[in-house]
DNA sequence: TAAATGTATGAACAATCATTCATATATTTA
DNA sequence: TAAATATATGAATGATTGTTCATACATTTA
């Protein structure tokens, strides 16, 4: 069996009831894709500026200018950072006049957080 | 009312109808602290060496080497990360002679990953 | 007790990221 | 149409982060 482009020196995994169970973690280990895809995901949530825009929106669809207020933050940042949930799908928007309304778009967001305030709560 | 501390220009704010949305949602938002944990939680599983980590262990307790050979990461690497997911309580760890058998902390890290999957899926 | 094995860790480095600043775009108002 | 308003965006910067490398620590084995 090839060895080559293994990062890992051999250790304790030499003996065979190890070898047998890498084997079949490796093989139920899902596509590289969604793993990325998943680890992209929680990374928009893990930023708290981020978090804050969606427990804003969580209660009302607001205005880019309304999230910076309630933020007190500038307009730049919270619409680069609005821009960066929209990617994820995670807030839609919609023009009105001037303004830009923006609004969750997913329904497990809530779930998602929960779950990790669940967690931070034990 | 002063206006001081405040890093946003006003706009659209000065209307009456969202002063009034403002200060409610400015109400509901949760402590700093919670969402500053929230973040740092998510921010852990925003990467995707520890979501594997995470995958592997969902099969089957194991030592940082069968860890390092599943995902062909050097035990460095491992160990690091593994110092991360235990810092967030989502592994713990037992000595088993030589070794250092690391599993999974939490019940809750099936369901907010399950929560992720269903999204990118969407 | 000395050597071997398995894991942890500090420093360094490259890469990524959030915010700021200046400015562009789009819509409304005068 | 010109000015005002609301939002978007590119570049720059400081901060954070994941991996590597060298090495330290802990346990077992000879």
């Amino acid at each position: 069996m090839a060895d080559k482009d293994n990062k890992h020196e051999h250790c304790c995994s030499e003996q065979h009831n190890h070898k047998e169970l890498i084997e079949t973690v490796s093989m139920d280990m899902p596509e590289e894709e969604v793993l990325y895809d998943l680890a992209e995901l929680f990374k928009v949530f893990g930023d708290t500026t981020r978090i804050k825009i969606l427990y804003t929106l969580f209660e009302s669809e607001m205005c880019v200018c309304d999230i910076a207020e309630v933020l007190n933050m500038t307009q730049s940042a919270i619409s680069h950072q609005l821009k960066v949930l929209k990617q994820a799908k995670l807030v839609k928007n919609r023009r009105d006049g001037k303004q830009i309304i923006y609004s969750l778009d997913d329904g497990h967001i809530a779930n998602i957080i929960t779950m990790g305030i669940e967690h931070i709560m034990e």
